[in-house]
DNA sequence: CGCGGGTTTGATGATGCTCAAGCCCGGTGG
DNA sequence: CCACCGGGCTTGAGCATCATCAAACCCGCG
């Protein structure tokens, strides 16, 4: 819980006794690696805070072939923001991939607490700041680079996912498969 | 100006009179076809609400090719988030694709519009939702569908880019050369 | 008529995919 | 202590997709 609020005060000011408050929205949970946040098909019911492990979000196409779409460590928010906005069926999948210990918090309680602390509404438009830069960055890596360079920025800029995912779910979240990335990384080693 | 108070008022609700101070913060301007809202290495000062026209936000590789990043036409908000917000030096360009009319808004004018109305931060709020949900989406596509799919789903999902943009813009948008798009548009023709 | 911007087409080549086989390594059970 | 198994990684051969480059074409406009 300690991390949460830390983490909330990275992005606003929130008191420790707001803090008591908000924290009764949010249901602490254990997820044992490969089970399931999210199933596909599933509505979003809730987003996960993650205290401690690792979680990813994919998708399975008609051939079978999972998607890699999102990483998730400590310190982010696991979800598909999609089916939890819209409470529309998810196409993707969302599972632990480390057990995890995570804070989980349903759609009514995220609005609850937009409007019961201006501050949280504050915390939320940042996130979202910070989620589209990202996010762009990526759509723009992906259009416009080369395999080879996507995977030497990813290395660059998110070095603790080379440290805790395997080779070929990285290779999926970089939109090459795992042979492609193997080979990359042997070219790239000649240097 | 119109314009943007329906808009605001399909995302939340604003009085005439709240409206008639918020349109304060904006600047009208006339942008003619090629004119830049925003050139490479600048820092974004204004986001472009769009009132009449179609731009387009793309970065130039170090080759001198154009990669389209982002389309606009009415209703959509034109310039580069992540400098707006960090004021760092954008690596894109925003420009007019046809002439526009736009509202000009500047950072400094956003944040002082969320702290006096919070409708305005709710609306900001639900538009990255939106935006958010966009481009997760169209990251997802990027990643795992073939180009022909990519186009299909983007003639389904904006045909008034379609109809307003040339072809090689939107191959761009889409990550393929224009060559490449139309040869697969001959291929889709017979069927 | 000529020009500029946009599109088409062909030939060629690079990039990345598919599929299958083999390897490595850590964990489990006999 | 060894055998086996599963998950992950590597490698090779052949192939599909898409890029590159150059030429030709089309058409609206001054």
């Amino acid at each position: 819980m300690r991390a949460l609020f830390r983490y909330i005060n990275q992005y606003t000011t929130v008191s420790e006794e707001d803090f008591q408050v908000i924290k009764r929205y949010f249901i602490h949970e254990k997820l044992k690696k490969k089970q399931c946040l999210l199933r596909e098909g599933e509505i979003c019911r809730y987003v996960a805070f993650i205290l401690k492990g690792a979680m990813r979000q994919y998708y399975v196409d008609e051939k079978g072939v999972e998607h890699v779409i999102n990483l998730f460590v400590e310190n982010w928010w696991a979800g598909d923001r999609e089916s939890f906005v819209m409470a529309t069926p998810s196409i993707y999948l969302v599972d632990a991939w480390e057990d995890c210990d995570v804070l989980l918090i349903s759609r009514e309680n995220v609005l609850k607490l937009r409007r019961q602390f201006t501050a949280f509404s504050e915390l939320l438009l940042k996130l979202d700041e910070r989620n589209a830069i990202a996010t762009q960055r990526r759509l723009t890596y992906s259009i416009s680079f080369s395999a080879e360079l996507r995977y030497k920025s990813f290395v660059d800029n998110y070095p603790y996912f080379v440290a805790r995912f395997p080779q070929h779910i990285i290779a999926s979240y970089l939109g090459i498969t795992k042979d492609t990335l193997s080979r990359l990384r042997k070219k790239l080693a000649g240097d």
